[in-house]
DNA sequence: GCTATTATATAAGAATCCTATATGTAAGGG
DNA sequence: CCCTTACATATAGGATTCTTATATAATAGC
C-alpha cells in the first residue's frame, strides 16, 4: 500500500481517468481503483464522495440517482465535457512531476 | 510549474535526495531543487524550514550553524546514516506510484 | 435472525503546502 | 551614504486533501 502522504493529490486523476471508461457510482469507483492498481493505490469512500461533490459542483462529473436491479438507490457519476477537457492537462501535469523526479530524486521509471 | 495539489509530498523526498550529495542550508536546498527541475518544482522556505525541523526531530538529518566567508550565519545540514537508509524504500514506493498511475491513469512515462 | 456485502453520508482530526509577515546581513549602484 | 537586491532564517494563519470513526440502510446467504 502506497502512503497517504505520498499518494497524495492523486484521486482526482483516479476518477476522471476511470469516469472516462464508463459512468459509475462512488462504491464502484473504490473498487476500481484499489483492483486496477492491484492494492497499491486505494481510497476510502469518506475520502472519494467528498472529492466527488467537489468535482460535480466545478461541473466535471455530473451524478444522477439510479435504481440498480437490486432496488439498491446509487448516484451514477458520468465525465462531462468539461471534466473530458481536464484529463489530457492532468496527464501531463503528472508526467512533468514525474520527469522532475527522476532527474532530481533518481526515481527509478521502471 | 507544477501545482502543489500535486506535488504534496516530494518535498521529503527532494531535500533526502540532495543532502545525499553534499550537506547544505536550507536556501541554497530551494535554490537546487528549482535549478535541477528546471523551474517545474518550486518550494518557498515557509514550507522547507519547518519540514527541515521535522526530519531533525526524526534523526534522518542534522543541523549545525556555521558561520560563512562572508559572515552570514547559516544552518548546515547533512543526512544522517539514518536518513540514508530511508531514501530508498522512499524512492521505490514513489516509484511504484509512477507504475500505479501509468496504468491506472495512463499518464505518460516519457 | 445474524452477518457480510453493498451503498451513501458526515464529523473531527492529521499532514503538507501556501501567502504574508518579520528580522537581519552583505553587496552594488547612484 | 542611502537604496535596492540578494542572501538567510523564522513564524502565524489559512487552504487542501486524506484519514479514522460513526451513522444509516438495503440485500444475500446461512
Amino acid at each position: 500500500m502506497i502512503r497517504p502522504g505520498i499518494k497524495r493529490g492523486t484521486a482526482e486523476l483516479a476518477i476522471l481517468s476511470i469516469l472516462e471508461e464508463e459512468p459509475l457510482h462512488g462504491y464502484e469507483i473504490a473498487r476500481r481503483i484499489e483492483e486496477q492498481t492491484k492494492g497499491k493505490l486505494r481510497f476510502t469512500l469518506a475520502s472519494l464522495y467528498p472529492l466527488l461533490y467537489r468535482m460535480e459542483q466545478r461541473g466535471w462529473v455530473r451524478g444522477a440517482w439510479e435504481n440498480s436491479a437490486s432496488g439498491r438507490r446509487r448516484r451514477c457519476y458520468r465525465l462531462t465535457p468539461q471534466g473530458r477537457k481536464k484529463l489530457a492537462p492532468l496527464r501531463l501535469e503528472w508526467a512533468e512531476l514525474f520527469r522532475a523526479l527522476r532527474r532530481l530524486a533518481k526515481v527509478a521509471d521502471a
